[in-house]
Order: structure tokens, then sequence, then C-alpha cells
DNA sequence: GTCTAGATCGCCT
DNA sequence: GGCGATCTAGACG
């Protein structure tokens, strides 16, 4: 399955599956292993597109994959992955991310060296997104996200019961070792 | 036209 | 835990 077929889905199925992706600056070749996404639909009332569209959240209506950058507070600059199908008002906040490549450039940018990339601002700031950013592709634009971390899951059944086994609410994820960061990477 | 709340962050106490 | 910074869409008059 393609990145993009993946994000066509609905952004609450999208959001976990942002978990352990890459977004990367390819401009300077900064990125992250993202760590925290929150999803944003049409009918939530905390949504910037639950009013319908405006000149402001028009990448979220975008086609899936469309990145759409919005300040907030006056302050700071939040990254969110658009998906559902074109016309659809749906995206994925990314809240946070674990330094990956680049992490000296990050550090400058955010003068300092610890919590680098623990908040949505965060994350802009040290990639370096701003709204110059909105709307762009991040398939195959400069600000890209791509599959980082190769695993596979599952669901199977539960552990250890007898009842209700044919729920199978056990999610399992299985990690290709050299897919892992390594612990030198630890910020 | 004016007011206000907000998907935040860093510094202050 | 509180607060100010600083911008924008939307609500209200």
């Amino acid at each position: 399955m393609s990145l993009r077929d993946l994000l066509v889905g609905s952004a609450p199925t999208v959001a976990p599956l942002l978990l352990g992706m890459r977004l990367e600056n390819r401009r300077d070749g900064t990125s992250i292993i993202i760590t925290e996404a929150e999803a944003y639909t049409e009918d939530d009332p905390a949504s910037h597109s639950r009013r319908g569209q405006t000149a402001r959240n028009r990448s979220m209506f975008g086609d899936p994959g469309t990145l759409y950058v919005y300040r907030s507070y006056g302050v700071h600059w939040c990254a969110n992955v658009t998906t559902g199908a074109t016309g659809v008002g749906e995206a994925v906040l990314v809240r946070a991310g674990r330094p990956e490549r680049g992490i000296e450039i990050m550090e400058k940018r955010r003068g300092r060296t610890d919590r680098l990339t623990d908040g949505p601002g965060k994350v802009c700031a040290a990639l370096a997104i701003t709204g110059t950013d909105d709307g762009s592709d991040l398939v195959a634009g400069p600000i890209r996200l791509s599959r980082a971390l190769s695993f596979s899951f599952g669901a199977t059944p539960r552990i250890g019961i007898s009842a209700g086994r044919d729920r199978r609410w056990r999610f399992v994820a299985t990690f290709d070792q050299d897919s892992l960061p390594s612990d030198t990477d630890e910020t």
C-alpha cells in the first residue's frame, strides 16, 4: 500500500499509523520520528475545518498527503498531515517527535539541546516548517513524510483469557531490527 | 469595526 | 502554576 493510499483514510484511522514515521526537511536533512499525533475531523468542535473551508484551512481540504501549516497563538507554526479524500476537511496534527537526523541544526534553531521536538510548535521550529510550506505535498515535496521504522502489526486474541477470545484486541508490532534507531540517537 | 478565544511555548515565581 | 507574546478567523454590533 502506497503512502498516499494510506492517507486517504480518515484522520482518526491514519493518526496512529503516522507514529514511527519520519518527517523530514529535505532542504537541510533534518528529520524526526513522529511519536505523537492528533486527529481532527469536520464534525469536531476543536477542528479548524468545523465551519467549512476558509482561506486559512484550505490545505486541510486538499489532497491526502498535503501539508497544512497554521499559526498558533500568533507565535508558533503547527504542521498537519491532511487525510481523507480531496475536499474532506480532515488532518492529523504532528504533536511531537524524536529528533533523528540533523540534530545539531535543530539544536541551533531551537537554541537548546534538550526537548527539541516535544510539542507541535517545537516540531515546526526544529524542522524550519513555516507558513510558506502550507499546501505543499508531503509525499514528494521539500517537507516529506516517509515510513522510517519498517514494521508490521496485527491484531490477535488477548492472552491468558478464556472468554472473549473472538475479540482480537491485542495489537502487536514487529520491527525489522535494522530499522530501529540506534541508542546513540537518544536526545 | 471591534472583540475574543485559541490544536503554544518559554520564562517567571 | 501563571502569564505575556502576537496573529487570525469568527462572532457580534
